[in-house]
DNA sequence: TTATTATTGAGGCACGTGCCTCAGGACAAG
DNA sequence: CTTGTCCTGAGGCACGTGCCTCAATAATAA
């Protein structure tokens, strides 16, 4: 039926290869690969086309071997105890180990993400030496700003990662947060079905941006999609559990038709136990953010209908791969890298 | 001047560290790693000793160096027209780029999905020199197990691709079809609302494995969790517009009180666009599978309301990934490598 | 005992690249 | 002319592992 696959013993051009194609010795080859200065620009063309024809790609395991390189990244992360960001920290672990094979290593320092001097200080104390690069989960100032672009200049690979920062928007690991917010919205509208009625919205803060980001994109769906719906302003938790109670008994009480509830925060332990202590009618339409296990607990006991997560697992591995190309100096691929915006039901935990 | 080594932080132990501590030659842990003959328990014990001891890895890198090994990956995919294969074929070639840094060659090789015959022949005429691994993307059937057996015997990798396969329920690389008819079921349930009626389902043939489990978890869903819901027996197009047409035709007619429309084929566009032929009422909330250019347009013109789907790039990547890890003959990490059911609504695309 | 085999050690080349030294040549300025 | 600078080539070692040969020793059989 189908011939046999050809044998083309077509192995990749080595240094050895160029060096004759162009004419010139290997030291040239090296010379301009390694971009050392002491070259004709003549010669450097010569070189250049040669690797355009042969289509020679570095054999990166020999030049990695050769130098005795290994990669050493640091995850920035706040030191709060977030179970979004224990998952992280632990897909990190898991990442050391798949990575391991190409000498990739990892570790995570705890940041005090509301103190941006100590931040900026902290990345500014960043040895080229001891660290290749740094994925940075930390809120935009223009302090943190300067501190990465200056990272940059010493030659260590800097990425935002899952805090959205406004520059570099190609260079940064996480989701569209507008995007996310606006599926949630799309998600709740059609759990709640015909009913009219409001939407209560609960965020740890507004100050930040992916808030900020995550509320536009909500509102956008609600205004254009669910007339009958009514979404109240955002109440902020700041975090504390009893604030958290306050805010939202009042809430409830002053808008008795609440249909849906919807929990922007990352952290939906605080709002869910107290959604529960308060005895919130079951009919209410629940969302959250993130899965951890508070969120999928929630989800299996239907106590929440629909979860809008990021997979910590490929954000903590595409921030690897993406730090690595950076230092590497080559692309990497973007459909392999954007991060997803996940929707989970109880039937796809 | 040679500055000296710095007495650098012991990254890795090699196997000259191996020798020392184990008291034997560097070729007698040769010996050992690769599983040659010629030595005695008591020494291959001694040495693995050491290894648990050093925490020694081989440095994969250096021994494909040396082997100067060279990875070629074969997907045996379906030869249908499927878009859903178009979208796999293309990530596939992006795979191809991703993995080329790393000696991975991959190509694609369509077969004839119907004919066990050919398939089993097809993979028996492989050549370990000329293929390191196979992806395949079959219906199971006696023949093709057997073939995926011999293949192995012979130290050629096999891996069940996407299409179900009892047998190695741990290696193989696709989702899990009943819970993704479960989330089916669930997500149209909860579009469908307070709304009861009856739910079309159509498929493409019943004979699969997949079909058989998607309907499995759709009903078990629609079951539990929508009495006012009728799921009506799965409709077969055998991927033939025409007869889909018909089909399709009759079973609407024969309902008028049709609510939601589950299209359980990887292959829509017959279907949907009979469905549009038909001038279905907009209010029927409709769900399929595989995000392609025709999911993803009936998507956005807020005709679907949502997409259960697998993602063709990581489909793909993880085969990839998986492939070497039996080559290497080391683990691959769970996590990374389960495919997630992903549920798309037109603000997550 | 001797002959035979099994086990181990020593050493070396190879893979493809990075990086180093040294020498030869070209060229310009003095 | 000499002197100096710039470009290039030649050659070699290193990285860690696989694989080969050859000798040396230990264990076993005859």
């Amino acid at each position: 039926m189908k011939t046999l696959i050809p044998s083309n013993p077509q192995l990749r051009p080595t240094t050895k290869d160029l060096a004759k194609a162009a004419g010139v010795s290997r030291a040239t080859v090296d010379r301009v690969l390694n971009g050392r200065d002491g070259v004709t620009q003549k010669t450097v063309d010569r070189v250049n086309l040669a690797i355009k024809e042969l289509g020679f790609v570095r054999n990166l395991q020999a030049a990695n071997l050769a130098k005795s390189k290994s990669y050493r990244f640091l995850f920035a992360l706040p030191s709060s105890g977030d179970q979004f960001l224990q998952q992280i920290v632990a897909r990190i672990e898991e990442a050391q180990e798949i990575f391991s094979a190409d000498h990739v290593l990892c570790e995570v320092q705890h940041i005090d993400e509301n103190d941006p001097h100590s931040i900026s200080a902290f990345l500014g104390a960043l040895d080229k030496s001891e660290v290749t690069g740094v994925a940075l989960m930390s809120p935009e100032t223009p302090q943190v700003r300067d501190a990465i672009i200056r990272l940059q200049e010493r030659g260590i690979a800097a990425l935002p990662f899952v805090s959205n920062q406004s520059m570099m928007t190609d260079h940064w690991v996480g989701i569209d947060n507008r995007a996310a917010g606006a599926t949630a919205s799309l998600l709740l509208g059609q759990c709640i079905g015909q009913r009219s009625g409001t939407v209560m919205v609960i965020a740890e803060s507004m100050q930040s941006r992916d808030s900020l980001e995550r509320r536009l994109g909500f509102d956008a769906i609600m205004n254009e999609s669910f007339p009958q719906l009514r979404p109240l302003p955002s109440l902020e938790t700041y975090g504390n559990e009893a604030r958290a109670r306050d805010v939202i008994a009042a809430n409830l009480e002053n808008n008795p038709d609440i249909v849906g509830i919807y929990v922007m925060a990352s952290e939906a332990r605080a709002p869910l136990s107290v959604l529960r202590d308060l005895q919130v009618d079951r009919s209410i339409v629940k969302i959250a953010h993130e899965m951890t296990p508070c969120t999928e607990a929630a989800l299996r006991a239907q106590e929440l209908s629909g979860v809008i997560a990021q997979n910590p697992g490929h954000l903590v591995r595409s921030a690897v791969r993406r730090l690595r190309g950076i230092v590497d100096n080559r692309d990497t691929l973007g459909s392999q890298e954007s991060i997803r915006i996940e929707i989970h039901l109880r039937t796809n935990i």
